[in-house]
DNA sequence: ATGTTC
């Protein structure tokens, strides 16, 4: 794929597409990627990453993560970041799923003690924790009640006898975005969630077992301050968001932005995907409020998840959850719009920032992340694929660049249906077997989908976010079992 | 991502 010829190249690690690559462009677009990354860069990456540059009230760069690929309107990876008072909100710069986010977990165990019962905890894991298209949360609720879950986030669920005090602490604006207003929420969107909370979903969405080896840890006293201190220690990482909740949200929006933008706001972009409106408009005031319902939903469904796995966990080992060591290391959300204080030349400006498949990630010393991190910067939790591994980073000075952002996963390097048509689910199943994986899955074909090849090299996004300062590696982390939805 | 094309 070659990559277009205005690219320019900044850096080792920073790539740029000037103002007049393209009619409309406010600011230049800049990709984060090493050469090798930059090369097999999906062609979409570029055109869409000039289209983000140019959103009314875009600052510095439009930007796209190492692991970037076409997405809705924005690429996935995509950063954007938003003068609130002159410029718009765009539920394309956010994704369907809003606060799709990571979550990892650690346990006192280690691999020798689980390997024996691994069988037997991921089909626990997989009965306790509902996968797949159109799952049911055993979460009963009334729409009132949901609305609450959805203006509180992970505070409902502390609340209601689902986690620990320190879960908050260490999940990403304590477990809620404060401005969330649920009558900004259609009643489709509530009937829709309602009885989601608890449920991992499909696609890419996981829960997985893995290990922390030796060999695979890069800043050792880094890890110490996570909680990762024994040589294969096993760890709990899952990847999932707000369910058809947020997916709700984000078309009712689409569309009555879309109905307004022209029209009303006399806004026109290259690409209809990237329907805005105006920050301080109702439409954009409303829109922030329901998104923000969306990404409490999403907290307290990997709240409600983390209970389950602690249930799981506990029943197997015959021990309490806090004896097996199962606090948080972090939760951190990769698909959401926040309000947040940046330096933009030199001065302190607070902007509405849009990250896409992108992860926030402040470095040592800043505000708004947990007391014990503030010397370490902020835990960044990066989901692989379900057969090569993931990874914990830190986040670093550096990140002033990005507005404190990093990168998210892998990122696909083909279809859906292109991997489906490579390998059959079942297959798939007995090799990672063989390899020490052991997968259940709601879906055959959803299985299939998650095959390694599908993804970029997770080694190479993790270093590439190093090399570009915005990240630091802290661990490598190995699957041993996995629940697919 | 998604009651996977209300």
């Amino acid at each position: 794929m070659a990559v277009p010829a205005a690219l320019k190249k900044i850096s080792a690690t920073i790539w740029e597409l000037p103002v007049s690559y393209k009619a409309g462009m406010l600011v230049p677009a800049r990709i984060i990627a090493d050469e090798r990354l930059i090369n097999a860069m999906d062609a979409g990456v570029f055109e869409q990453a000039a289209n983000v540059a140019c959103l009314p009230g875009i600052q510095k760069y439009s930007y796209c993560m190492p692991d970037g690929h076409w997405g809705y309107g924005f690429p996935i990876g995509g950063v954007a970041a938003i003068d609130p008072a002159t410029g718009v909100i765009s539920p394309g710069g956010i994704g369907f799923d809003i606060n799709c986010g990571m979550r990892l977990v650690l346990t006192n165990l280690v691999e020798e003690e689980v390997r024996p019962r691994l069988r037997e905890l991921v089909d626990a894991l997989f009965q306790r924790v509902p996968a797949g298209v159109g799952s049911h949360g055993f979460v009963k609720l009334s729409h009132d009640e949901f609305c609450r879950v959805a203006e509180m986030g992970s505070r409902w669920c502390l609340k209601h006898g689902y986690g620990w005090p320190e879960d908050l602490e260490l999940t990403e604006e304590g477990g809620c975005f404060a401005g969330a207003d649920a009558t900004k929420v259609s009643q489709r969107a509530i009937e829709r969630g309602y009885n989601q909370i608890g449920t991992l979903g499909s696609g890419n969405h996981y829960l997985e077992i893995q290990v922390a080896r030796p060999e695979n840890i890069f800043d050792g006293e880094t890890a110490r301050t996570f909680g990762i201190t024994r040589p294969n220690q096993v760890v709990i990482m899952f990847h999932c968001g707000s369910r058809g909740f947020g997916h709700q949200i984000a078309t009712d929006y689409l569309q009555r932005f879309l109905a307004v933008m022209t029209s009303k706001y006399g806004i026109t972009m290259h690409d209809r995907e990237l329907a805005c409106a105006p920050f301080r408009s109702p439409e954009g005031q409303d829109y922030f409020a329901a998104m923000k319902c969306a990404v409490n939903m999403a907290f307290a469904n990997r709240q409600v998840i983390l209970h389950r796995i602690r249930e799981v966990f506990s029943d197997l080992f015959h021990r309490d959850p806090d004896d097996l060591g199962m606090g948080m290391v972090y939760d951190v959300a990769h698909n959401t719009a926040k309000l947040e204080t940046h330096l933009v030349d030199g001065k302190r400006r607070q902007l509405l920032v849009h990250r896409k498949g992108a992860t926030r990630s402040f470095g040592p010393g800043q505000e708004g992340i947990p007391e014990r991190y503030r010397e370490t910067g902020q835990p960044v939790i990066i989901g692989g694929s379900m057969e090569t591994g993931s990874y914990l980073l830190a986040g670093e000075p550096g990140g002033t660049d990005t507005f404190f952002t990093t990168a998210h996963g892998s990122g696909r390097t083909m279809s859906r249906h292109q991997a489906k048509r490579m390998v059959k689910g079942q297959k798939l199943q007995r090799d990672m077997e063989e390899r020490g994986i052991y997968v259940r899955t709601a879906s055959w074909g959803g299985l299939a989908e998650e095959a390694g090849f599908a993804y970029k090299d997770i080694d190479a996004v993790a270093e590439a976010t190093e090399l570009a300062g915005l990240s630091r590696r802290v661990a490598r982390l190995r699957p041993i079992g996995n629940v697919k939805g």
